[in-house]
DNA sequence: ACTGGTACATAGTAAAACTAAGTAGGCGAA
DNA sequence: TTCGCCTACTTAGTTTTACTATGTACCAGT
């Protein structure tokens, strides 16, 4: 099983990557929804850096669209590239969840 | 729930803090017993870094022992402020496991 | 005009793990 | 007896990811 010691450290961007699946969102809206599900530390900042790199690596579309209620917001959805790479972060993830099962269990 | 983002690089840290509560044990072993969990990506040299850092932290207590097989081995076990970091990583562990579930569940 | 909520960007820093290389002890085979 | 192999630990330098902090800017209601 490789790429699990960089997921160990890359739990974010498959949260995102999958928040993004859900449906097309942008940034803002991400940062509330995480805040929501309890991951209230995570910095304002964090989440536009997370979905820089998502860009840059080319797993996402992005499009400006006007709001109603401030500045233009960058709607982010998930391309094939991305499809593939959300997959895979679940894959992982289910490897490592059940590693810490066991580990758990044999306490 | 604070430390969570902390923690999404710190697994590791948690890994090896459980293997040791299990037992006594010394860097190599720990890194073998990874292998077998099939985190075979996982670096000789990481294991160390973390096992030093520990002890920085004063969460272990080291002892050096003879080995039949080669070179001394440095044992380590938690101490008291290990254990409560134990707990609290598992906490903090079954905190982002429900959140996943939770997202993985939405899908 | 001012305040507050919405919305994105980025420079600099810190933490964690990686790569890579080195040191060194003990044992068995050639 | 020396050579290779497994055992065992260390550390310097790099990359990745997230954090802190700050800045920009749009819009609505008062």
């Amino acid at each position: 099983m490789n790429g699990t010691t960089e997921m160990l450290k890359g739990i974010l961007e498959g949260i995102i990557l999958e928040i993004i699946n859900e449906h097309e969102t942008y940034g803002y809206e991400i940062t509330s929804r995480l805040q929501q599900m309890g991951f209230d530390d995570i910095a304002q900042g964090t989440v536009y850096t997370v979905l820089l790199r998502l860009e840059k690596k080319q797993l996402v579309t992005v499009s400006s669209k006007k709001s109603t209620q401030g500045p233009m917001r960058k709607f982010y959805a998930l391309n094939a590239a991305g499809q593939v790479e959300l997959a895979t972060f679940w894959q992982r993830w289910q490897f490592i969840e059940g590693q810490m099962n066991t580990l758990k269990g044999a306490k």
